[in-house]
DNA sequence: GATATCGCTTGACGCAGATCAAGGCGCTTG
DNA sequence: CAAGCGCCTTGATCTGCGTCAAGCGATATC
């Protein structure tokens, strides 16, 4: 694996805490691999075999259910995904495909078990990141049942404001994902642009700017029980 | 603390590979009460202190946002909840009332915390403890994201049929919960009861009988992957 | 035993958001 | 450069579900 991404992985709170000799062991074990955008990565209700890391790009999580599916996460660099089913060793809830051209660390999931027995370390970053996707999980539920669908977008993009230090900032994915993440139809969002374009929200293609963030703050009513994703 | 709730404690999963003298150390520091019927044990925002084991009764877990609110869970005995908030030392994502009169049991949440440090048979159960959780909101999710109200409450009575050897159940919550559960208002449950009358579903008062799996099964279209809430 | 209260049901209505259809724009491809 | 395709937008229409309002039955209260 080259450095730049051996250091990258290693600094993840997840193997932070992990002796050396243990790190190099799983390291050893893993693939990484460059991938080209819209390629599945892996299918919802198969065999969790390996946890996968993001190192670059972008990986949309979906679910699909009697012909409708759904955007359920979108994982972006440098983080884990599917790390419960690893663990439990059950099928896949979702699966996963990359949105853009990256690259994949993949851990086979029977070494991050064994990791877990004999790494205390470990075991304890482990269930801090657990914990803390669980709440991102329950905070989306509540996004989704609390809100409705203009407001999430409100909500959306003040919190992606916070993340970009400039005036502007670009969509991180197509608008079509962007929609189904959160849980409308891509006319339906455009239509919530148009709407929100009265509240300082200006796109123009994958470019966002808003102008007045007091005015969107004041209907979009962000909740950090439901938005502060780092809590 | 009593003997059986003692037993039934120590037999969860979470506190069954850990050292005798840790769990004994753990319940000495821990308070086991009896609450009444609607009772707000906790309250979305506040400081996570206690680690809480429903051990009689029932617990609802919910959220509110902007006047609205909504049930997320139910917690039936003997499980725990707001597990992460413990862990992580952040604030309750969510409120949790007692649904009917019972016990609770709750341990310092600083006692958890140290445990998971010093006993390592703990740390491996919690983080499968968490894992479970994880995919257990996943999954409702999903419910939420992919199916219509009348399919939701479809599938609710299908799974509770399960968990019940009879040919008839009650439904463990009121209906306006069990509504809320299901991401709809009371009325729509009630009418959504009425449409199932077709598929064999006969609802009186708080019991409900399924006359008919085969054929509200083929319009419920049942998935391991959101109904099956032991994998 | 009359009355009030609460949880549930039923009907009428309105709205948010899905669906359907058409058209525009920027990209790729020959 | 033209043709074709994918993504997005806009408008028209449909519908699932929420809201509002009234009524019903069981339990509680005096």
């Amino acid at each position: 694996m080259p450095a730049a991404a051996f250091k990258s992985v290693r600094a993840l709170a997840l193997f932070h805490d992990m002796a050396d000799a243990n790190f190099d062991r799983l390291t050893k074990a893993a693939y990484l691999q460059r991938f080209p955008a819209h390629v599945q990565l892996i299918e919802e209700g198969g065999a969790a075999d390996f946890l996968h890391v993001v190192v670059e790009g972008c990986v949309e999580l979906f679910a699909s259910h009697n012909g409708r599916d759904t955007t359920m996460a979108l994982v972006h660099p440098v983080s884990t995904f599917i790390l419960a089913a690893t663990l439990k060793d059950r099928p896949y809830l979702m699966s996963a495909r990359t949105t853009m051209p990256g690259q994949i660390l993949m851990i086979p999931s029977a070494d991050i078990r064994t990791m877990l027995e004999i790494d205390p370390g470990f075991a304890r970053a482990m269930v801090v990141e657990l914990a803390s996707c669980y709440r991102n999980v329950v905070k989306e539920l509540k996004n989704q049942k609390l809100r409705t669908s203009v407001e999430r977008v409100a909500n959306y993009l003040i919190r992606q404001q916070k993340r970009h230090p400039g005036m502007e900032f670009a969509l991180p994915v197509e608008k079509r994902a962007l929609a189904s993440l959160l849980g409308m139809t891509p006319e339906n969002l455009s239509r919530a642009f148009g709407a929100l374009r009265s509240h300082g929200v200006e796109v123009d293609g994958p470019m966002v700017r808003l102008t007045d963030i007091e005015a969107l703050s004041a209907m979009a009513r962000p909740n950090p029980l439901i938005d502060d994703f780092s809590s």
